[in-house]
RNA sequence: GCCGCCAUGGCGAAAUGGCAGACGCAGCAGACUUAAAAUCUGCUUCUCAGAAAUGGGAGUACCGGUUCGAGUCCGGUUGGCGGCACCA
């Protein structure tokens, strides 16, 4: 079929486009498949998207910076779905907006290639990874490039290209070759370490990127770790998981825990965020404790020895109430604690191994998920508590972690719910500590008495010696000081952040630049002009279930010299997200990771800089988002950046659902292929109808009748230029004039200018969208129909519908004088406050808050002469039959309200 | 369990403490049409009275408070969504 509808190549000053009576297609409202593509392709060759950095020819230096980032996207085989286009819709309007505002605006896309699907794919075919992945990021492309966005397609970059391969590993070497130094609390090159004469041991105990026997999930036949929350899903499918030691590559993130911290408060991100990752980060101030375990152990007799005293073992213990550490009356160790062989009596041994066991094969999630029921096995050994020299049981229980604060606990059942849970089910004593009330003159019995239940607030010291009657803030002070006279123990901050386990065992990621010294057991960095690493091509991608991963298959790849073998696992796919909004920055860089100058020039230099805004899916509000923020301070730190932190603003667009409200998925069947939208309704009202749905922030359900209904808006406007004569050409509408338009009209057009702007800038663009519809509403009735009013919509509706905008600017400029460039090429306009202001002004009458008339007056009268037109007014008069109001308020310009 | 967010017509939603429901969807009526679709115009929170014009009352999950005035601020309750979850 030839009779879809396309420009006619004829001697008329505009454009006409074409279609016939015949076609079986419904005709198109207008003719958005044939302007769409045209204008796409335009903006292409005219290179209208390519950004310019400091140093290129035609670079303005005298304009301002504006860097607009989306989450790059990894590139799934089902294409993009209706949510990608919510976000990169949004930064698109922002980008054009900045644009014609004098910005130099960096607005990228990019892939976040690697990732186990692309991996399983290879698997399944035998096929490298490489090519699934590239057909995949074709259409992901195509798809974009088909919605108009105005990315700079010349910086595209994919975490998978050799090219960016090399400077992600380059970064994970710099994290190798630095330590953290406590002092300054920044990372310094590791060779100061070297230099001060530490050993190889030493210095690589304190590496940023150090290697560590980690407990991970495990599973044989998949051949790869798990994360915690991935074990569930796969046991059910039939596989096994296991808890396995192996030797893992970490990062030291929980160096970086306090910056990561304190830095949230100067960053314009939803608070919501900023909580998850304070949340995560965990920081609570507390007391480390020293108990010493008694020997000889229970049942000797002898036993004059104080605290302090060389005795046994000592038990470090954390623990935010140190003013509660006279009701310890236990202790309780994690069964992987080192200690436990040590004093374990002899009694108890089998017990024990036989509950470590047991423990073994729980995964973490198992060990949560079973929390109610506390379960543990008492040592033997007993431990002496501190403040009262008493004697208290040490037990093992799984309840206490090995990863956080020291691996053990003084329990203190009367005041934390978890240990009153524990010593009621095994019947270990409780003491109160803390009373709720100030303790009595006489200090009498109900203090003495167990609580009937933790208490964990805050208080009074009871039966605490010298602590008695303090509140519980001073309380810690005082025993704090005790503590650290003693030596027995200080004041100290614990974090829930764990090193960042950064080893996998899979074919698909970036390997590590990492070689192993066979001999010496010792590993070493391969110098920087081997990179980049890349994987060797496999016969077959297969799991082989050995923990070194899918490379060890490689054999002439992995023997890197005579007595040196190469680090088979490779990194997690956050790596090459890490980093990504920097190399966008600088793309085809071959010195540097990014050039000083691009870095400096987008990256903002001075005061808060970094990305002007960034935005994306809440999924990663403490992954990829807590991850880059390290990676970044650690290249700071090192001077390769010049701000501390990467994303200034972050906003997280709502998740978008089904028509029927629920999530969108494909066994629901509510899944809407952009594709589909784009064919049908074009691309312009797919955009702009996710930016009508609500609120960018939003959750908001699709609606296929909400599409239809801006796509009739963009058929308006369209039609406000152009009508179908009999022919069935698109023609101008004849009543258009350079005329002056009516004030109401100019009203209109000032007011949308001034109403666009601003939602524009707060990200409303819902309402910003409302705005142009009412204007064009205005436009539809007036005639003649002024052009320069339309010029404004056209421009005002340039970055929501740039494809329309485009099209009837140039029909426009075709027949009219004085238009020259494309609409998305024109200087943002400005609102002239005279056209807003009304002579006249319609405000409200209140009696006691309730509307009961209406007047119209002129605009800023005083209020003493508003307040008498308003009780005259006819059914306030009357209401008020003739009494005088107690209270009369005069909002001026707005209402009155008659208090009688 | 802890933390956070949210609650407005039949639906998506608007509303610097100042006329609740802009704009859109759906619906109804009219115009155009042989007819339908499309398009244009008007109506459209609920309820009571009225033939109508119009007029009265109620109304932003629920209860209370602050205020001349509350969808908006404060306290509590209920319901929904999201995150974290034995972190000592």
């Amino acid at each position: 079929m030839t009779d879809h509808p396309r420009p006619a190549k004829t001697g008329s000053p505009f454009i006409i486009y074409r279609f016939t009576e015949m076609s079986s297609e419904r005709r198109k409202p207008y003719p958005f498949d044939t302007i769409e593509p045209k204008w796409q392709q335009h903006w292409a060759s005219h290179g209208s998207n390519r950004t310019l950095n400091p140093g290129d020819l035609g670079f303005d230096a005298s304009r301002p910076k504006y860097f607009v980032l989306d989450m790059f996207p990894y590139p799934s085989g089902s294409g993009l779905h209706v949510g990608h286009p919510e976000g990169y819709t949004a930064t698109d309007i922002v980008t054009r907006f900045k644009r014609m505002n004098g910005f130099n605006v960096l607005h990228p896309m990019g892939w976040d290639a690697f990732g186990l699907p692309a991996e399983q794919h290879a698997i399944k075919t035998g096929e490298h990874p490489r090519f699934n992945t590239q057909r995949n990021i074709a259409n992901f492309r195509r798809q974009l490039q088909s919605l108009g966005f105005a990315y700079d397609w010349e910086r595209e970059i994919n975490t998978t290209d050799p090219g960016y391969v090399r400077w992600t590993q380059w970064i994970f070497l710099q994290l190798y070759h630095s330590y953290f130094d406590d002092a300054t609390q920044r990372a310094r090159p590791i060779a100061e370490l070297e230099a001060r004469g530490l050993s190889r041991d030493e210095v690589d105990a304190q590496r940023l990127a150090f290697v560590d026997e980690a407990p991970v999930n495990w599973s044989p036949d998949l051949g790869t770790v798990l994360a915690n929350e991935e074990v569930e899903e796969w046991r059910e499918k039939g596989h096994t998981v296991e808890r396995r030691l192996l030797r893992q590559w970490k990062l030291r993130i929980t160096k970086y825990a306090e910056r990561l911290m304190a830095d949230l408060d100067g960053l314009d991100w939803p608070e919501s965020i900023k909580i998850s990752q304070r949340n995560w980060i965990g920081r609570s101030e507390g007391a480390r404790v020293t108990f010493f375990v008694e020997v000889p152990p229970r049942g000797s007799t002898s036993n004059e020895g104080k605290p302090g005293s060389k005795m046994g073992p000592r038990i470090e213990v954390f623990t935010t109430r140190p003013d509660t550490l006279f009701g310890a009356t236990y202790m309780v160790l994690a069964p992987e604690h080192p200690l436990v062989d040590g004093i374990a009596s002899a009694g108890q041994r089998e017990a024990i191994a036989a509950y470590r066991a047991a423990c073994a094969a729980k995964s973490d999630l198992e060990r949560t998920e079973l929390a109610k029921e506390k379960t543990g096995v008492d040592t033997g050994a007993l431990a002496i508590n501190p403040a009262n020299s008493e004697r208290i049981p040490i037990w093992i229980a799984d309840y206490v972690l090995m990863g956080y604060g020291t691996g053990a606990i003084m329990a203190v059942p009367g005041h934390d719910a978890r240990d009153w849970e524990f010593a009621t089910k095994l019947g270990l004593p409780i003491q109160r500590v803390v009373s709720e009330e100030p303790p009595a003159t006489s200090g009498d019995a109900p203090c003495h008495l167990p609580p009937l239940e933790a208490f964990e607030g805050n208080g009074f010291a009871v039966n605490s010696g010298f602590l008695d009657g303090l509140r519980t803030p001073e309380a810690k002070k005082a025993i704090t000081s005790w503590l650290i006279e003693r030596g027995w123990g200080h004041g100290t901050i614990n974090y829930k952040l764990r090193d960042w386990l950064f080893s996998r065992q899979r074919y698909w990621g970036e390997p590590f630049p990492i070689i192993w010294d066979e001999s010496s057991g010792h590993h070493s960095a391969i110098p920087a002009t081997e990179l980049p690493l890349l994987a060797p091509e496999l016969e077959d991608y297969k799991p082989t279930g050995d923990p070194r991963g899918p490379l060890a298959k490689a054999k002439d790849w992995i023997r890197y010299s005579d007595h040196a073998r190469r680090e088979t696992n490779t990194m997690p796919q956050w790596a090459g997200s890490c980093w990504y909004y920097l190399r966008f920055c600088d793309p085809r860089n071959e010195e540097r990771f990014v050039s000083e100058e691009a870095e400096k020039y987008w990256m903002g230099g001075g005061k808060p800089g970094g990305v002007d805004l960034y935005v994306g899916g809440t999924e990663h509000a403490v992954l990829h988002l807590l991850y880059a923020r390290f990676w970044h301070k650690v290249l700071f730190d090192l001077g390769h950046l010049s701000t501390p932190e990467p994303f200034q603003r972050l906003v997280n667009q709502g998740l978008i659902l089904g028509e029927n409200g629920q999530k969108m998925s494909k066994s629901i069947g509510n899944v809407v292929n952009p594709d589909d939208v784009v064919r049908e309704f074009g691309a312009d009202s797919l955009r702009l109808f996710e930016m009508f749905m609500g609120p960018l922030t939003d959750t908001k359900p699709w609606s296929t009748a909400g599409v239809q209904g801006v796509h009739r808006f963009l058929a308006r406007v369209w039609r406000l230029v152009l009508e179908a004569n009999e022919a069935g050409e698109w023609t101008l509408v004849p009543t258009l004039a350079e005329v002056e338009p009516a004030p109401a009209l100019r009203k209109a057009e000032h007011a949308a200018i001034k109403k666009v702007t601003g939602d524009i800038e707060g990200l409303a663009f819902n309402t910003a969208i409302s705005a142009m519809m009412v204007l064009s509403n205005a436009l539809t009735a007036a005639s003649p129909r002024p052009v320069g009013v339309l010029r404004t919509l056209l421009v005002l509706l340039s970055p929501f519908a740039p494809h329309l905008a485009e099209e009837l600017w140039a029909e426009l400029a075709a027949r009219f004088a004085g238009m020259t460039g494309l609409a998305s090429e024109q200087v943002w306009p400005a609102y002239e406050e005279q056209f807003l202001i009304e002579d006249e002004i319609e405000i409200a009458i209140q009696i006691a808050g309730k509307l009961r008339d209406k007047i119209v007056i002129k605009k800023d009268l005083p209020s003493e002469e508003v307040q008498k037109l308003a009780l005259a007014a006819p059914k306030i008069a009357e209401a008020l039959a003739g009494k005088v109001p107690r209270k009369v308020i005069v909002v001026p310009n707005k209402i009155v309200n008659v208090v009688p």
